[in-house]
DNA sequence: CCACTTCTTTCAAGGCGTGAACTAAGTACA
DNA sequence: TGTACTTAGTTCACGCCTTGAAAGAAGTGG
């Protein structure tokens, strides 16, 4: 039961109220007739709904702007102070908590680290608590202002309805970390898969803004991606994503960590990068550093190191066969590459990939395709995870009761 | 311009006379009750919504139920002759006409053979029209009691917002076939891609039914898929089609009729299934039977013929990996093997096929899903595709005027 | 024949968006 | 300085919508 409840004369008003706050929110302060234009409806009710909104304390006057011979618009915008999120990023070598406020600015962080395979999923819940705590003391926000906590994970995450991870390549086997969350915190949750979240947030954000049809690939360890389509810059289009680290690229090649084989996280995932340059140098690694600064400082030296221009370029091949299936699948208008690790091979190779993708890709959807960089630095996940209270507390038109549960945006 | 108009309270009437009129289309004949218990709203307004399509002709009383000691439950149905929609699938190898009523029954049916790839895109829209034509005349239903033509086409589809088709494999580039057909016909048009129809014809009324999340593969001479997520069996939960067929599982493997290599469809597609078969009998085919006769008997003979069970061991083994690879993408709960090649493969060699999937996907999405063989036989796509006018005319409450343009389901 | 159950209809009440008229607040120009 | 014009926002009567409660309809069981 429960499909979208707009059949009854309440909700409507609910839904112009959502409609508001969504176009605040996503093209910034703007006047009461942009947003009659944007949600198709009267300047009737523009007025009437945007004046509700400032009695509640949640919207402001802020300014007017001329406009061409005629009365100036009065310009209005969501209080940025009037609520504030908590975007969690769980990622394989560190736990990252952020507080943002209503315009996402950051308001506090916390960073711990960690190792997430070696951990069991209580010791990761005590963290994530740890942390929520420690930033709101820091920045001294009550709980009571926070909307609701967003949290991103690897791996695949069940919502049935509570929130089930499923991440192999860590050792989490079907973890409630939904439900764990929930004994030890009274806020509302939100969790999904980080890549997913990244994606969210270069589209709302980032390099996808803007696009119809995009396309977000994030690669660090492990590799992920998240698709939207068919929704302008616009509320919620619609993302799906899945380990599409493990599919096969190669059937029947190399091992992957997740025990199938020719999965393309065998070929261009962190490990894979390390691994086959330890074997084109003839034997193991020297220091011990973590993965993410050996890959780096490996992938800083593509000049003078044959070894490691090598690896590079069979990475650009293998992610570039990847890149064009997904155009196939989902001829985007844009590929967004993030992720520590993507924003490097990016950053060094962007033609080769686009060669590569394009060998792989039909002409069609390929030929307007823009590969790009992703904008969102190291914090990209957890401004994603901190989209989804917002995204719920949004489009409930503004109401702080309903963000519970949890279902995606 | 145009989001989902919801924001007067003119069309909150609208899409209560959608829900209700969705309501019995995919549940089939029933009470008030069950409609505003689907719908969410009161008795009160069931009653005068349904009595608003009563006047209008569109849905009718069709005896009652009792009701274990109370007044028994008066059925309304949608009057299966109130209108009609045609149902065009434009096949590699022939193009198939059908009209329905509102109840999915066939009422005409008219197949030209053809071969797509010779023909060039005025001549198909001229025996589509000549298809349309036909059964019309042949069913004696009025133009004026048609609600929309759907047309499947292989390759991708670019609404834009006229239909516009790619199809590499068959020499069409770029070919508006909407608006050619816009030309030749008054009637209101809906184009999409085959696979993606063949798989709604399936999740409506066929083996994908009633699954939350499903992807159907359509193998034919291509490969096509489509995907349904977190829809019930609700209404138009969204599906998402593509090239799958020609995303690389052997990076730089085999060459496909695309110009790209180690496509999925280069292994596994009725072309490759042909030549593959020669090669191991070390000579060109006798016959020259189309690919169609010509694959189906080499398949009947797997029992005595070692280069046919050869042949058909490797489609299974790629096949799987391909569905694997949907799996960990999409996790879907079901998935649906369909097309003419797709449903025989799926009747000799379920179970090895299901295996090399499970060798190809993780665990966890993996556990849960079953592989099915599809149900609906070789008028799927024509089906699908005249679901299209279905779906808008239902979409909008029953307002034949409201059928135009071409924006998918 | 009466009590009870279940489904459907009727209707007053309250809420909502629209469209038109109106007010507010500027610019251009004489 | 003032008049005409332009654009933004507000007010309000009107019609439409859904709800919730109460009434009606159509059965069953004893």
């Amino acid at each position: 039961m429960g499909s979208r409840q707009t059949s009854t004369v309440h909700g409507l008003r609910r839904e112009n109220r959502a409609r508001a706050l969504w176009d605040l929110y996503l093209h910034g302060p703007g006047s009461r007739q942009r947003i009659g234009a944007g949600a198709g409806v009267s300047p009737g009710t523009v007025s009437n709904v945007v004046g509700d909104l400032m009695e509640q304390g949640l919207v402001q006057e802020s300014g007017s702007v001329p406009s061409g011979g005629g009365r100036p618009s009065s310009i209005v915008q969501i209080d940025p102070g009037y609520a504030f999120v908590l975007g969690v990023d769980v990622g394989e070598s560190s736990v990252l908590v952020e507080l943002f406020d209503l315009a996402m600015q950051v308001r506090g962080r916390h960073r711990i680290p960690t190792e997430l395979a070696r951990l069991a999923p209580a010791e990761v819940v005590e963290q994530i608590v740890a942390g929520v705590a420690a930033v709101l003391a820091q920045s001294g926000v009550a709980t009571d202002d926070v909307l609701g906590v967003g949290v991103g994970v690897p791996g695949l995450v069940e919502h049935s309805p509570l929130a089930v991870v499923h991440a192999q390549t860590v050792g989490w086997d079907a973890v409630p970390l939904e439900a764990l969350l929930h004994e030890r915190t009274a806020l509302p949750l939100a969790v999904d898969n980080g890549a997913k979240l990244l994606g969210q947030a270069e589209h709302w954000f980032g390099a996808a803004r803007g696009a119809a049809d995009v396309v977000v690939v994030l690669l660090g360890h492990g590799l992920g991606t998240s698709i939207f389509t068919r929704g302008s810059g616009a509320r919620a289009p619609m993302s799906s994503p899945g380990e599409w680290g493990h599919t096969a690229v190669v059937v029947d090649g190399q091992p992957c960590r997740c025990g199938a084989r020719g999965c393309l996280e065998a070929y261009v995932g962190a490990g894979a990068v390390a691994a086959r340059y330890d074997v084109l140098r003839g034997g193991p690694a020297e220091g011990s550093e973590d993965l993410e600064t050996r890959v780096t400082e490996l992938l800083a030296r593509t000049d003078s190191d044959p070894a490691s221009a090598t690896v590079l370029a069979e990475v650009v091949r293998y992610l570039g066969a990847g890149i064009g299936n997904l155009v196939n699948v989902y001829s985007p208008s844009r590929v967004v590459l993030g992720g520590w690790l993507g924003r490097q091979v990016a950053a060094l190779r962007m033609t080769e990939l686009a060669g590569a993708a394009a060998r792989n890709a039909l002409r069609t959807p390929f030929a307007d395709v823009e590969l790009l960089r992703a904008d969102l630095g190291a914090d990209a996940v957890a401004l994603g995870a901190a989209t989804l209270p917002v995204g719920r507390f949004l489009s409930s038109g503004g109401q702080r009761d309903a963000v519970l549960g949890s279902r995606p945006v």
